[in-house]
DNA sequence: ATAAAACCTGACCAGATGGTCAACTAATAT
DNA sequence: ATATTAGTTGACCATCTGGTCAGGTTTTAT
């Protein structure tokens, strides 16, 4: 038999912890860690405040959680891009996917946004020495390119925030953007937005923009 | 004699509303507005807590008045571009400036950047419907530069966005660049990261970069 | 000089909020 | 069947914090 002894997690469990840090991803979002009220999220679950605090034993332990879910969904090609591949392709790519990213998760954006603005206090250890591994990997990447004459552009680094920033901009400033066109951007707008982007990035890199991008 | 009956600021009022203001700023900016404690305002201005309350009634009030002061210096060149400027020099100048910002007032764009994410709650009616029409003049602008070939881009608000974007993240994911560069950027890498976004921006609109910004 | 306004501040309070606890019910394994 | 664990929840508390107030001192205008 299994040793189920204790601290088992059953279905129940799963179910609402699950309901829980989707509501709290919203509520965080929106109102950042000390704005958000336990009750808030509680709420939004439908679920009594201590049935929230039996699941997380703190707020502090609540958000972290959802801060991990987000970490984790956090992979794309340009991960295993290698300097073989094409920088057209391989950009053009790595900037739809993040659009993506800020069409379907724009609360996990925000939330991460808001945690680097605030010094990133719980972006622990682990993650950040990940994320510089990778990042020395994927400019090494990008710089070899530049070496090769592949693409032309001053500098690996900030080329990568370019396309972070440029792409992030569609999630964390939505607000802006809804009130400045008098609508909210769907989906058509957002692939006018990639479009966009991979218009500026590929052409600011000399690099052709494949057909499927244009 | 000048009517000063009621409500009138000395001198001393004047100066410490200003040190108010300034530590205000910066404790917003780390905390947001949740998270700002008066008594922490307080302590970085050296005055007690109820002096703060004296000059600004509420919490409220004083972030208010931050926000205000910030979206006062928000002016630029392009303010005043007209269809017939070089779109070159009008797009690399106003990104110079846009970067100048972000390097000698950080809080103040992150203030801003926290207000959007949150869904400007703050900025009420008379700033957005001003910076509608900012926004839409300086559209009609670029789209003008598009109609006449001048520059070749496929949208005049997500061009804008863009810049916007870029020059905004060295503000306020400065804690993510700095760890993933191992240092803080200092004033010759913001020279660098400028002309990345320049050279990114102008080729990517098919503009000649001008000689002073290569 | 002196009155009025501006400025200062320690003591205090009321409400909000994160978190605890104990008593309960439902699920599950043997 | 029954014991054990997982899940549920109302009542409650300690603390934190924005804001008030009253009684002061300093500055300024005439």
């Amino acid at each position: 038999m299994t040793d189920n002894k204790i601290n088992k997690e059953g279905r129940i469990g799963a179910a609402n912890k699950q309901l829980i840090l989707n509501a709290a991803e919203f509520e965080f979002a929106k109102h950042g860690f000390k704005g958000t009220r336990i009750q808030q999220v509680a709420d939004r679950a439908c679920l009594p405040k201590t049935n929230v605090l039996y699941y997380f034993k703190s707020k502090e332990n609540l958000y972290l959680a959802v801060l991990q879910q987000i970490l984790d969904e956090w992979n794309s090609v340009f991960d295993h891009a290698t300097k073989e591949d094409d920088p057209a392709e391989v950009l053009a790519k790595y900037i739809a996917e993040k659009m993506e990213f800020s069409l379907t998760r724009p609360d996990a954006s925000r939330i991460f946004a808001l945690e680097i603005i605030n010094g990133a206090p719980n972006l622990k250890g682990f993650y950040k020495e990940n994320n510089v591994a990778w990042m020395e990997g994927r400019v090494e990447v990008v710089q070899y390119w530049i070496e090769t004459g592949k693409i032309q552009t001053p500098n690996a680094y900030y080329l990568l925030y370019h396309i972070w920033a440029c792409c992030q901009h569609y999630a964390d400033f939505s607000a802006q953007i809804t009130h400045l066109q008098g609508k909210q951007m769907g989906e058509s707008e957002f692939e006018e937005a990639t479009k966009a982007i991979i218009s500026l990035v590929l052409k600011g890199c000399s690099l052709e923009i494949p057909e499927k991008y244009r």
